[in-house]
DNA sequence: AGTATCTCGATCGGTTTGGTAGGCAATGCT
DNA sequence: AGCATTGCCTACCAAACCGATCGAGATACT
């Protein structure tokens, strides 16, 4: 249960390209503007625009913007083209999975979980995070008690 | 956002030494009936044991048993106990990440995304899961429409 | 004491992850 | 045409992690 560097950095740079949108912007830019490493960047962006998030322009003034408005990319569509499938079990996926036994309703605990993850990530898409007007549903989990404390 | 195959193991084992409550079970009962690796499966229940979770019992007529009622034991204390922390960025606790410019909002949504894994693991008990009664908030994102399917 | 069990600590090989380096291909400018 | 710029691909590397195993230590029974 771990967004991985590939996700975090995949997702601020997509960040930054919408907040430009809809002019192409450099690697170069993108890196330095959130920190990131630059050549780790770009293999990063080369998933995305693999996955059909992004589309690339080579040479001088060359650079990346996105393939689609960024109010209809969501996070988890990023997470997605650079980490595959959102949650799974042991790599598979929760409804391949067959128990037996005791074990026999952890499925649905699974799906459930995937379903909760989902709800969360598909929802929020670039341009709520730019502007800063997360959905309603998001909003109260983060202002539930004890959101932002470790446990 | 995966399940590691410590996390699944150590949940299914601790669902049957629920199901056997209060007795001891010895390791070798526990891999044969989930079809687990037993060494393997030592060391993470060792894990467990460490957390907490689990008391053991050497020698002859050993074997293992639970700290505490199996309806106070939640599926995301066995996960934090073999896998450390539910949620996480980079390895980090979300709270500690220090975004700035465009990603300054990203921090909201992986509280909120934490929040959620944590509405559905820390919810649920290993009672609930042996006796098959979710909590309504978890069974109704079980339910949801798309929630079995693949995307 | 001896022995059959059973847990515990250390270890190991393979894969993944995070990150770097260099060369090639495409594009625009002069 | 020639050159600078910028993305794209392959290979490489160290460190961490994951799944799994071996040998030793602890316990109970005879």
């Amino acid at each position: 249960m771990q967004i991985s560097a590939r996700a975090d950095y995949a997702v601020r740079a997509l960040l930054v390209l919408a907040s430009h949108d809809p002019e192409t912007t450099k690697s170069d830019v993108l890196a330095e503007s959130q920190h990131l490493p630059k050549k780790f960047l770009e293999a990063i962006l080369a998933d995305c625009r693999r996955g059909g998030l992004l589309l690339s322009q080579r040479g001088a003034e060359g650079g990346y913007r996105l393939a689609r408005p960024a109010a209809e990319i969501a996070i988890g569509d990023v997470i997605r083209a650079v980490d595959g499938p959102l949650a799974g079990v042991r790599g598979a996926r929760p409804e391949t999975a067959g128990y037996d036994g005791e074990a026999a309703n952890l499925q649905t605990v699974w799906v459930a979980l995937r379903a909760s993850v989902r709800s969360v990530l598909d929802e929020v898409t670039l341009a709520d995070v730019v502007r800063g007007e997360l959905p309603d549903h998001v909003r109260t989990l983060a202002g539930s008690p004890g959101a932002w404390s470790s446990r």
